[in-house]
DNA sequence: TAAGATCTTGATAACGCTGTCATTTGCAGT
DNA sequence: ACTGCAAATGACAGCGTTATCAAGATCTTA
């Protein structure tokens, strides 16, 4: 079965053209007739004809790949959920989706060798980077010196020579202490996320004007540190909890933290909402599976992912010529574990 | 920087060869002399020289690829998972990963269609099929008839013309409803999978064993139907403990459905364990993560991935003869979810 | 030491496509 | 019908490897 492969010369012979009107017409290029172009085109359905990707690689310099990078991951699901992102824009555009995951413990060192050897191995047309990575200087260093084009996602600090794509994450942290304060908490915690992640900082960032738009300090020692993982938030919350001046609601930055806390909350026989209020961040699967479901803001990430890729992809066929930077906004998605505080103030 | 990439000939210059004595080296053939081999390995480092992965592709007629085709799955975890043990193997053997998620919902024929579009497009010279594909057979005949080495991921009727790898489910269920007895539960509940996965049919049956053995009959009412995820798990649940003879464990067949009647349970305010005992199935990360935590079976997936695709791999080589098929154990993991029920009868 | 066997090595032809550039064709305007 | 120009097409040379097969080098064995 295999060996009946029908190569770019059938089709040719069978369309009576030569070789290059077929290789045109396979890629869509201008100044074919059209009646040539249907007739090759027959030709090419008849008889099965697929380019050869090789081939076409070798002698165009290119290969339709485009890799994805990113680091062994907190949270499954963000991971799964980019890259089906940025596959269905590579399907569309006809490209093919490599994989790179990268251990972290090992350095930037050893990341920037696993991008270099990435891109010597696979000789994809462009790279994606999701965060953390996204910030790694050895990692984009390597991109750039085997002038690999690259787009980022989620960097701290976009750059005019990559592509990118962010969540508004300030704001919807923003919203989400407003909804927060809206039901009258006025304690209200926060668990920060992993520092190399700017998100983290972005989403402090917000709930710090959250509270500063009602004119309510900030006690630093509601502000615990996590790491975005379910073990951090337990953690942070089992802490914040056991507080002498319990905070009525628990802001984590995202929701695996926020499952953390809400299992702490559990384990100290804290009812939720009842006597504490949680939120995370994200809408994650999690966030619908603890108990009480999860109020978050959504973070529409197949569709950052979607759109990061095809402008990457227009990037590389030139249709564009500036990077582009998108900010997508997060909605809140209000569920039960959050609600007004059992002696509301107000 | 990228034009400076050094090529064959370059090596063979440098280490006074013939190209084809760089070839040898490079794809560890024999017949080399050790000096002449030190001398162009040095030569190609000294280079940085990689070889044109579609050159090689062209001119030997195999890409280097293996390709993992999955659905979108219900649990992102499992397949993110199963995706890391597949790399792993992958990099050690110098093999690149291709994903290909198939969206389900289109029926055979489209999922048959997006097997052959991927070979097509790609060329990888073997396919990885996670389940429930691994039992497709409009993708398995697809394959077949692209004449693609393949290897399945937890099939219902093993072939000896590919490579599979399974976890040993009948076991795992039938240890973990054991577990259950022996706590001394004998009304035990029960949620089935999907359909469309072996493993669905495999832990029913293990369940039924696990009673057997101990003499006690099978009530059917205690039976729920679902499909893997936590919607179906949460509707089985609440009907399952709504029942008059309330069961006094429920043993969901994967962590995602357990979830679901764990959140049921809070929903009826029956407090889990003390007045019904969960079990789940896979050890997955929502495991560790509900509140109480899940007392599971674990599948250990990365190290079935990694083992079936190095089989694979060991295939296209020619290292190996016989497909082989594989089967792990799944041990139990015991948490918070599960205790012996408030009366016991024994 | 010579004949034969076995290792090593290299010259050169594919592999199937795209890029370049020359050539042919079609069509508008005279 | 004829010229001029743009659109359409084709010939052919790579792209950087691996495969084939023959030739040269080295080792055995009698």
């Amino acid at each position: 079965m295999k060996s009946n492969k029908a190569k770019i010369t059938d089709v040719a012979a069978r369309a009576g053209v030569s070789i290059k009107t077929v290789s045109r017409v396979m890629n869509r290029e201008a100044n074919v007739r059209p009646a040539t172009r249907e007739r090759v085109r027959q030709a090419a359905t008849a008889l099965g004809y697929k380019p050869n990707p090789a081939a076409r690689g070798l002698a165009g310099r290119r290969t339709f790949g485009i890799g994805l990078l990113y680091e062994n991951p907190h949270e499954y699901s963000y991971t799964q959920r980019t890259l089906e992102g940025v596959f269905a824009s590579c399907e569309q555009a006809g490209y093919t989706l490599l994989l790179r995951p990268c251990k972290d413990g090992a350095g930037e060192m050893s990341r920037a060798q696993a991008a270099r050897d990435f891109v010597d191995q696979t000789r994809v047309d462009g790279v994606i980077l999701a965060a953390p990575l996204s910030d790694d200087g050895g990692v984009l260093g390597a991109l750039r010196a085997s002038d690999t084009p690259t787009a980022r996602i989620a960097p701290g600090a976009p750059d005019d020579s990559c592509c990118s794509v962010r969540a508004n994450d300030r704001d919807g942290a923003r919203a989400l202490t407003d909804h927060l304060l809206g039901l009258g908490h006025r304690r209200i915690a926060f668990v920060t996320g992993d520092p190399r992640h700017d998100a983290s900082a972005q989403r402090l960032a917000g709930y710090r004007l959250g509270l500063h738009a009602r004119g309510i300090a900030l006690d630093e020692a509601l502000v615990a540190q996590g790491m975005f993982d379910f073990e951090s938030g337990q953690r942070a919350g089992r802490a914040l909890l056991a507080l002498p001046q319990r905070p009525t609601a628990v802001f984590a930055s995202n929701d695996e933290m926020a499952a953390g806390v809400v299992a702490a909350a559990h384990d100290l026989a804290l009812a939720v909402p009842a006597a504490v209020s949680v939120a995370g961040f994200d809408d994650s699967p999690i966030a619908s599976r603890t108990w009480p479901a999860l109020s978050t803001a959504r973070q529409p990430v197949f569709e950052m992912a979607a759109a990061l890729t095809r402008d990457l992809i227009a990037q590389l066929t030139g249709e564009t010529e500036a990077a582009r930077h998108r900010v997508f906004d997060c909605p809140l998605v209000l569920r039960a574990s959050s609600a007004a505080p059992r002696n509301a103030e107000r």
